[in-house]
RNA sequence: GGCCCGUUCGUCUAGCGGUUAGGACGUAUCCCUUUCACGGAUAAAACACGGGUUCGAUUCCCGUACGGGUCACCA
C-alpha cells in the first residue's frame, strides 16, 4: 500500500512556523517513500474561521516549495478536501456509531456542563458521570425520542467504557499506553451538526486512505480517543501509523512557541507576514524579514530532526533522501533565531548574484531606490558577505542608494588629521584621470599617490570610506568607488572632506 | 492536580554497553586583511540526580527532580 500523508491545518489565521515544519516533515516522508502529500482543510469550527487563511496557507506552502499532490486547490480523487463540505459524510457515519451503541446523544447544555465544572473545579463527561446527566444512555427511550422529536439541541458523544487498554504505536515514541477508564466521552458531533476534530479526523483519514499521521505532540493525548474511534467503526486494521513530532519551544522562558512570541522576542514566527484586523493581530514573516525559503526549510528541518551524521546544510532533495522518522527527536526543540540567521547567511552566499538581485528588486523599488538589475547585482557583489538577511542589503547598505545620512564622528576624530588633507585633495584631483574607472585602476592610482605622499593605506582608506559611506566599516573602498562612478565618488568625497574640516573646527 | 511524553555543551544535535563524548549555532582568542565581514585556526562549554542490571553504563531498568503536552460543543 502506497504511502499517503496529509497536512491538515485549520483556517483560523496565519499558520505559524511549527505548522510549516509539520508540513515539511509530511512532505519529506511522502517524497521519501514515493507517496502522496495531501492538503486537507479542517474548517469545522465556523466561529473561528478567518477569511484569507486558506490563501495565506497556500501562498506560504508555495513560497517554501512544499506543493501538495492532492487537496484543496490541487485536485484529487478523495475530495472534497475541505471538511465543511463533508458534513453529510460525518453525519452518516456518526449515525452508524449510535446504532451500534458506540455513541450516544447528549442533551446537556454548555451552561449545565459549565456548572458541573464550577461545582467541583473539574469535570469529565465519562462512564461514571454520564449516569446522572441528560443523555440517551441515562434517559428512558421515550424521553429521548421526545427530545429528539422536539428538536432539542444535542451533541453526539463517544461511548467510552472502562477496562479497555489502548496502545498507540508511535513511530517516534514507541508504544504509548492509555487506559479507557481515564478517558472521557468526547463530543463527536456538535450541536450545530458539525463534527469535532476527532470525528472528522478519523473518518477523513480512513476515507482518504491515509497511511501515516504525522502531527505535533499536542495531539498525542487525544490519539487514544482516535484509536477508540477506529475500533468503534471497525477500522482498526486500516488505522494509520502515528508519529508525534516534538514541539517547537519559545526562544526563551517556558512553553511552546506561540503567535505572540514574534513580537515578544523580536523574531518572525510566521512564514509570511499576516495582516490582521488589529496591529496586535498582524505579524511579520520570515519572507519579509529577508529569509530565503531554502534557509527556512533547512532551519525547520533541523528543529527536531537530524540524520546520523554531521551534515547541517541540506537541499530539499537531500532532505528527501535522508529523511527518516526514526531520526526525529523526542524532546521539544527551542526556536533558535541565531541559527536561522546563520543558515540564511549561508544560503545568501551560496546564491548567485543575479538571483539575489531579483529578490532585492521589489525591496529597492519599495524605497524608491534605483532598482535596475545590473546595478543591484553590483550591490549584491559588494555586500553579499556582509549580510545575513536580504533586507540588510537595502537597510544596512542604504548608502549605495542614497547620500550618506550620518557620518561616524568618533571615527573621524580618530582617523582625520589636517596633515592628511593635501593627500585627499590630490586624490580628488587625480580621480578624473583614471581610466577606466574600475576598482583595479582606482586601486593602482590611489596606491601610487599614497606613495608619493608617504602616507600609509591605513591612514587614508578609512577616511575615503568615511567620506563615501559615512562609516569606517563596509565594503572595499575601490569597489565602492567603481560602483558609484566618477561623478558620484567626487561628489561624496568633496562633501565628506568638507564635513571633516567642519567637524574639526567645531571641535576646537 | 490527573493522564501522557521527554531530559547529552547556553542552543540545535551525533551517540544506539567499552569513545580523548563528535558536529553546528552562539561566545572568546588568534591568523588573513585598508575597515567590517567572509574564510581559516584554536579555546571554554554537556551526559539532571539517586538507585539498580552488568566485568563495565551517556547508552538498559526503576525512582526522584525538572521540562513539555493535554484535560472545550477549538483544532
Amino acid at each position: 500500500m502506497s504511502v499517503r500523508v496529509r497536512f491538515a491545518p485549520s483556517p483560523t489565521g496565519a499558520l505559524h512556523i511549527g505548522g510549516i515544519r509539520t508540513a515539511l516533515y509530511n512532505y519529506l516522508f511522502a517524497r521519501r517513500h514515493g507517496g502522496a502529500f495531501i492538503l486537507r482543510i479542517e474548517d469545522t469550527d465556523q466561529s473561528r474561521y478567518v477569511p484569507g487563511s486558506e490563501e495565506y496557507l497556500i501562498e506560504a506552502l508555495r513560497w517554501v516549495g512544499l506543493m501538495p499532490d492532492e487537496g484543496v486547490g490541487f485536485g484529487g480523487l478523495f475530495g472534497p478536501y475541505r471538511q465543511s463540505e463533508r458534513k453529510a459524510i460525518y453525519q452518516e457515519h456518526v449515525k452508524v456509531l449510535v446504532e451500534r451503541g458506540k455513541a450516544y446523544y447528549a442533551f446537556d447544555t454548555p451552561e449545565e456542563l459549565e456548572a458541573e465544572r464550577q461545582r467541583a473545579g473539574f469535570f469529565a463527561y465519562n462512564y461514571h458521570t454520564r449516569q446522572r446527566l441528560r443523555n440517551s444512555l441515562s434517559l428512558p427511550p421515550d424521553k429521548v425520542r421526545q427530545l429528539l422529536a422536539c428538536g432539542t439541541p444535542y451533541v453526539v458523544r463517544l461511548r467510552v467504557e472502562p477496562g479497555e487498554a489502548i496502545a498507540i504505536p508511535d513511530l517516534i515514541r514507541g508504544e504509548v499506553r492509555f487506559q479507557s477508564s481515564e478517558l472521557d466521552d468526547k463530543v463527536l458531533l456538535k450541536a450545530d451538526g458539525m463534527p469535532t476534530y476527532h470525528l472528522a479526523n478519523v473518518i477523513d483519514d480512513y476515507l482518504m486512505q491515509i497511511t501515516h499521521v504525522i502531527r505535533g505532540e499536542e495531539w498525542l493525548s487525544s490519539t487514544a480517543h482516535h484509536v477508540l474511534l477506529y475500533r468503534a467503526f471497525g477500522w482498526e486494521a486500516a488505522m494509520p501509523q502515528f508519529a508525534h513530532l516534538p514541539l517547537i519551544l519559545r526562544p526563551e522562558g517556558q512553553g511552546k512557541l506561540s503567535k505572540r512570541d514574534g513580537a515578544r522576542f523580536g523574531v518572525p514566527v510566521f512564514p509570511l507576514a499576516w495582516k490582521g484586523n488589529t496591529l496586535e493581530d498582524s505579524f511579520t514573516g520570515f519572507r519579509e524579514e529577508g529569509f530565503l525559503p531554502q534557509a527556512v526549510l533547512n532551519f525547520l528541518a533541523l528543529l527536531g530532526w537530524h540524520p546520523k551524521n554531521d551534515q547541517e546544510i541540506f537541499t530539499l532533495e537531500e532532505m528527501v533522501q535522508l529523511f527518516s522518522l526514526e531520526d526525529v527527536s523526542k524532546a521539544g526543540a527551542r526556536f533558535d533565531y541565531d541559527k536561522a540567521k546563520w543558515l540564511n547567511q549561508h544560503y545568501i552566499q551560496a546564491t548567485d548574484d543575479a538571483t539575489l538581485a531579483q529578490y532585492l528588486q521589489p525591496l529597492a523599488a519599495a524605497k524608491n531606490y534605483r532598482s535596475d538589475l545590473p546595478y543591484l547585482e553590483q550591490v549584491v557583489a559588494l555586500l553579499k558577505k556582509r549580510v545575513s538577511l536580504l533586507k540588510e542589503f537595502i537597510e544596512e547598505g542604504y548608502y549605495l542608494f542614497e547620500p550618506v545620512r550620518t557620518y561616524d564622528d568618533e571615527s573621524i576624530r580618530q582617523k582625520w588629521s589636517p596633515t592628511l588633507q593635501p593627500a585627499l585633495e590630490a586624490l580628488a584631483e587625480a580621480l578624473p584621470r583614471i581610466t577606466p574607472f574600475d576598482a583595479h585602476a582606482i586601486e593602482a592610482a590611489v596606491k601610487q599617490l599614497l606613495q608619493e605622499f608617504q602616507v600609509k593605506p591605513g591612514q587614508i582608506l578609512p577616511l575615503l570610506r568615511l567620506a563615501l559611506i559615512g562609516t569606517v566599516n563596509g565594503p572595499g573602498v575601490f569597489e565602492t568607488m567603481a560602483l558609484f562612478g566618477l561623478e558620484e565618488t567626487l561628489l561624496r568625497l568633496r562633501r565628506g572632506m568638507a564635513y571633516f574640516l567642519h567637524s574639526q573646527t567645531a571641535a576646537c
